[in-house]
DNA sequence: GTCTATACTTTGATAGAC
DNA sequence: GTCTATCAAAGTATAGAC
């Protein structure tokens, strides 16, 4: 079993995916962890809002390295970039159909909710996209688009991504999903034809 | 000035819409409006979300208007499949950074936290985001795509705005904005070409 | 219908025994 | 470090005077 702190931001992580930052409450996550009241304080002594910078920092990049796996993966080689897109939307259609519809990116949620009330979980938030941007851009110039298709498309992949996972759980279907991924790879393919 | 039931439903509506369901109190809602605290419970007696659920099923609607006036409003004729898209994202940047990256989507950011938490709320946001595609697909359908393309098409567009608010409203750009409008025109002019 | 006061619950947070 | 008890404040909801 993992040590108390590890537990606290693991069920943290999951509330907050599934419910958003301010519907979570300090006492649901030492409930869920589980551990004791006062460790949360302990642990973190800046309270519910450090607890949640910890969460983004850490939840964030670890769903980027899942995404991007697809793009360096062991059968990313054999696959054109259409290719990988599709298999990457196809992917997390069926990890949150098998979810229940509840697991979709651990960030989105609180980022839209603390993007106009909270100036440092905006920020944590802003520099796992920034990073994710970043990333991403690289890995597709490195399959030969130049610097503004790349920075386009990343945007795109991100933006279109996050967005089919607000329709996809709200109308707990995955078809926008897998249009998302139809539509992107034909963006795709119209670029590097 | 307004009745008293109708300023309830306005404050609701710009408070969800910036922080949220869980964030947003009633005694806030009150407070803005402003209203009587009893009057909240008199005009909606199912309490907070019965409130949510009107402001949903009136917030969406209203919203979706605004959007699809790109397709059909004066200037429209006068623009391809992509310029309409083009002008779509544009002016939804505009308006994102006018309002200091706090109006975005009416119902995004409920929608994410109610999906797996609140039924009657999420088939709220269910039946406005389904009236948005069945609204959509028949708009492009009307401009040359077949019934598969439009309705891909649609999901693309939904998706990417609400992706694109999700990125710039966390990082207070309107980049995300203009490249999705880019990409989605782009991917337009691949599909009527 | 309007408005005030209040009941009851839960929240984030703290103190202190062990 | 763990765990319990408790606080002040805020949450939703209700009652009842006007």
């Amino acid at each position: 079993m993992k040590d108390t702190r590890s537990r606290v931001i693991d069920a943290s992580s999951t509330l907050f995916r599934r419910q958003g930052y301010a519907a979570t409450g300090l006492k649901q996550i030492a409930a869920d962890a589980p551990a004791p009241f006062g460790s949360i304080y302990h642990f973190f002594p800046g309270g519910k809002q450090q607890l949640a910078e910890e969460v983004i920092r850490s939840a964030g990049p670890w769903y980027g390295a899942l995404v991007y796996d697809f793009f360096t993966g062991s059968s990313a080689e054999a696959r054109d970039l259409p290719g990988v897109l599709t298999a990457l939307f196809d992917s997390a259609a069926a990890d949150l159909e098998r979810s229940d519809y509840a697991d979709a990116c651990p960030i989105a949620t609180v980022a839209l909710e603390v993007a106009g009330t909270n100036e440092v979980l905006r920020r944590a938030t802003a520099d796992v996209f920034t990073e994710w941007i970043d990333a991403g851009s690289r890995l597709l110039s490195s399959r030969g688009l130049d610097a503004y298709q790349s920075r386009t498309l990343v945007l795109m992949l991100i933006s279109t991504l996050e967005g089919a996972f607000v329709l996809s759980r709200s109308l707990r279907s995955i078809e926008p999903l897998h249009a998302a991924g139809a539509g992107l790879a034909g963006l795709a393919a119209s670029m590097t034809a």
